[in-house]
DNA sequence: CGTAGCATGTAAGTTGTTACATGATTCG
DNA sequence: CGAATCATGTAACAACTTACATGCTACG
């Protein structure tokens, strides 16, 4: 069976309205896109097997023109798989960073070119921190009193604490090299 | 061309010294395996790939009983390699989190099981830092004046900080849930 | 005498990315 | 009129995991 991860965040997604392939990798990029991305090679052909295993079902809208919309929806089924998924532990694996393997081999080369790995990672979680700001501001405006509102606060918020932390590290380590 | 990746994960390593396979598992599993992780159905067919480009050479240690050892070393083109990987920007990439998956789409099931989700990853958090702590002791005893040491305690405090900080936040969030 | 560690490797399957292929509409 | 957006999909490849296959030795 096919595609055991991404299966389950569009499922999720899915469970907030009705959507087609391209809307889910719209709506993905900003909502859960600072820690899980899908591309169209994988959306499209997992969309296709959960439609054949009964999970989504899909209808389409003739739009004059454009190709079709295929706008699929969660089944009874899908919901309870959806549902199994959140109650099942969160499998630990170690996500491998080549930033850390990068610094950790960095006694072969030039200090600077560690000094480097570090400032740009710090601008980036600079950057991060900017779209977190973003997407809090969009969640004010589009979602006021949704109840399902602060779990997507509390996955934002871990985005900052780790940013923040991130930038702190960037600064110490390099007031350290030198 | 296989295993861009592991390839530079092997070659760095054994540019702390020749290694078998199993010794470059071993080595990983505490240098760097808080952001590293090999299988050997990924180390082996590497070994062999990057032995047929020139980038390491192999020794067979007769060995009276037991399987052959086969250590490897980096030839001078496997060194030139890893220093360009090595100066090479970080590609960035968005890890996957289960976590934050399931948390964003906490308000699909009871409160209970998100507060479940928090507390184990608060553990697991509790747990890498006593690792952490095992490793930096372990590179004190064995690794006393390595001008390395630096590069090594570097990714070691990232860790450190990263888990402070995740623990800091599943403080706060399970206060802030109930 | 059983279990853990030493030691190497293969095969099959899973998961995912990138590039390709297509083509209309809308906005500046 | 060119670029961005809407919209769907496939094919080829890349990367990685798991289970399997083998078998010795040292230790308790």
């Amino acid at each position: 069976m096919r595609s055991n991860q991404s299966r389950f965040a569009l499922l999720g997604l899915l469970s907030m309205g009705a959507m087609s392939g391209y809307d889910l990798k719209q709506l993905s990029s900003w909502s859960v896109g600072h820690f899980w991305r899908e591309s169209y090679g994988q959306i499209y052909p997992v969309l296709k097997d959960m439609t054949q295993a009964g999970l989504i079902r899909r209808k389409t809208d003739k739009t004059t023109g454009r190709p079709e919309r295929h706008v699929y929806s969660l089944t009874p089924a899908g919901r309870k798989e959806l549902n199994q998924w959140l109650a099942r532990p969160v499998v630990d694996e170690v996500p491998r960073s080549e930033l850390l393997l990068k610094l950790f081999f960095g006694g072969l080369a030039p200090v600077s070119v560690s000094q480097d790995h570090i400032a740009e990672h710090r601008k980036r979680n600079t950057q991060a921190l900017a779209e977190y700001a973003e997407i809090r501001k969009r969640l004010d405006r589009e979602c006021g009193n949704d109840p399902r509102k602060p779990f997507w606060l509390m996955t934002l918020s871990y985005g900052e604490s780790m940013a923040n932390a991130a930038m702190q590290w960037c600064d110490q380590t390099l007031s350290e090299l030198g």
